[in-house]
DNA sequence: GTCAATTAGTAACAAACTGTTACTAAAGTC
DNA sequence: GACTTTAGTAACAGTTTGTTACTAATTGAC
């Protein structure tokens, strides 16, 4: 922690996630006792939150995360690590490739995942259900994966992070109309069955669609 | 200001919005100088966050908003009034009726609204952005119209709210399938044209349809 | 080699959803 | 009574979506 300080003003805690074993992954620092945290820090200067977090990543992680948004702010009488009056959370993901855990720091599987103090288990579960919200808008299921990846794969990573299965024809089909992908010249053999394509993400502009409104309001 | 101090740890702030003469209108205090403040306090206690921005409104508009989310946590150099290192804001809604303003508070139209310190100035900007982005899956309209309306109120509020016209025959078809609404026995002339029957806010349990993969990404 | 098993990828159909036009209904205004 | 204005609905066509069923390319068993 670079400016750790016991009850300190405000900290800055990351949820900073990645596939691992075919499941999702936290990376968590030992807490006091044996209780486990995730990374924070308690930054002094003027910078910009974000800011704080991406170091938080890099510190812990060694390397940025390809995709990173703040939370929200937690308080409250729910403990925290620092004893901050306010915490913001952040969410990110890192592709397993350059997901390492430096010195203190370790990836622990998503469930089961347990020990930490309590305002910091509301930060993991906020974060998993703010990834299913955003994971239509943002590139999320993308900046997990390698460069380069199968039409399997992010299907198995969208059916990872929603918690659920989808079609294989209307999945590709929704995929095609979005323009967000473009083919590779290589194919992977994954030792059985027919070699997949390898594409890459490649987002291209396309005309917003002026859609009614929706009511997804559910009853309370 | 309940708990305020200058260059305090942080603040919770408010953006709370309601409906006047057609247009947006946000909850403003007079500032420092000549400038306009948004509701905020520095809270010293170890209360939620959501009760002391609860409090913030119920202390400047005389009640508790029908719709009350936690908008986004800001920091960095940017000014805020209480010179707070962070500060948590809240977005709001209240029905016009029972949008008082307390003394030394008062509604301002969010179009040309300025004077703001520059972080306030970015959480009414968000605000206004959060707003849209929520309002399929949040209540907000319902919120911001009385008790009973006609569905050309709840339309127009939609358009206010979006900032675009909507289509009469789909968005009655959406609210239909969304049992969102129910029928009172009240009919309301306007003076010319046809009288419209009044309708209530009672959102009715339905199945939570399994849909595919959305794919609303856009190229950056 | 032949055949089953496995994974990739696509075509095509039916049902549901959406945008639009065009209508009917009920009030006020002249 | 004719015209204007706002409310409300029916019906059509085009699009999107869920699903089934297929074809393609590879490995492993025999």
């Amino acid at each position: 922690m670079t400016a750790a300080r016991r009850g300190a003003t405000h900290s800055v805690d990351l949820v900073l996630l990645t596939q691992r074993d075919g499941t999702l992954a936290v990376l968590v620092q030992s807490g006091a006792g044996k209780g486990v945290a995730l990374p924070w820090s308690t930054p002094r200067s003027a910078d910009a939150l974000v800011q704080s977090a991406r170091q938080l990543a890099r510190s812990a992680a060694g390397a940025e995360p390809g995709w990173l948004e703040q939370l929200s702010a937690f308080g409250g009488d729910e403990r925290h690590p620092a004893g901050a009056a306010v915490s913001v959370a952040f969410v990110g993901v890192i592709g397993a490739a350059a997901a390492r855990a430096t010195k203190g720091a370790q990836w622990m599987a998503v469930d089961g995942a347990a020990g930490f103090a309590p305002r910091q288990s509301a930060m993991l579960a906020a974060a998993i259900s703010a990834i299913r919200a955003r994971l239509d808008h943002s590139p999320i299921a993308f900046k997990l994966l390698p460069a380069t990846f199968t039409l399997s794969d992010l299907q198995a990573m969208y059916e990872l992070l929603l918690g659920r299965r989808l079609h294989k024809a209307s999945f590709r089909r929704s995929l095609q109309a979005a323009y967000l992908v473009e083919p590779t010249d290589e194919w992977r053999s994954e030792g059985r069955g027919r070699p997949a394509q390898l594409y890459r993400y490649a987002p291209r502009k396309r005309r917003t669609s002026r859609r009614g409104v929706r009511f997804e309001l559910l009853a309370g």
